[in-house]
DNA sequence: CAGTGGATGCTCT
DNA sequence: GAGCATCCACTGT
């Protein structure tokens, strides 16, 4: 497998968000293919750059290829890849991968056996792959952080976003058709 | 299964 | 001070 092009991300979170379906995530070599993601775009009320640059969303409006990594509801981390529609802030957030490298740190980390349930939902793949704000903002074409290209097509489903109290009807979520190893099935 | 509620900390109003 | 881009344990069928 070959590293993503360095100008993947450099296109709206729409067009990248189905095309990160099967590329394989790896930090610190723990990983696997992605199989579940979401977009947010700048006119999204649900997006964190909807209301502008803050702080905590610099990321967002910085560089695309970068890790956007912010803590969620106090306990957990979730992780997006920043995309980059031209004077846009856009990111596309990682929501659950098929575990296939690493399974041992992912299961010390997780505290669990079910190979299902250690990647499966954006917070759970945080923790089984260790990532933290340290990670927040770090380009995603260098250590730790490895994507490696797809090898064949996959076929995607998208559906609706989950735990949003706004624009919760947008079918921005996308996912493999099918697969075990969703949050939830789309 | 489906539904409910608590944990927990940070960001922005 | 309110509100989370979540997860897990617990309840009740």
């Amino acid at each position: 497998m070959s590293p993503l092009p360095r100008d993947f991300f450099a296109r709206s979170a729409h067009d990248v968000a189905p095309e990160l379906i099967g590329v394989t995530l790896l930090v610190d070599g723990v990983g696997g293919p992605i199989v579940e993601v979401e977009a947010y775009d700048q006119d999204d009320p649900a997006s964190h750059a909807f209301r502008g640059p803050t702080p905590r969303n610099a990321p967002m409006f910085g560089p695309p290829g970068h890790a956007y990594v912010y803590r969620s509801y106090g306990i957990h981390w979730c992780l997006n890849v920043v995309c980059e529609e031209p004077g846009r802030a856009e990111a596309v957030l990682i929501r659950a991968l098929r575990p296939e490298s690493g399974l041992e740190r992912m299961r010390a980390r997780r505290g669990l056996e079910r190979e299902r349930d250690l990647c499966s939902g954006p917070g759970k793949l945080c923790q089984a792959l260790a990532v933290t704000n340290e990670h927040d903002g770090l380009p995603l074409d260098a250590p730790p952080f490895e994507l490696l290209a797809r090898t064949g097509t996959p076929e995607v489903a998208a559906g609706t976003r989950i735990g949003l109290s706004v624009a919760a009807d947008r079918v921005w979520r996308y996912g493999l058709a099918g697969s075990p190893f969703l949050s939830r099935p789309l």
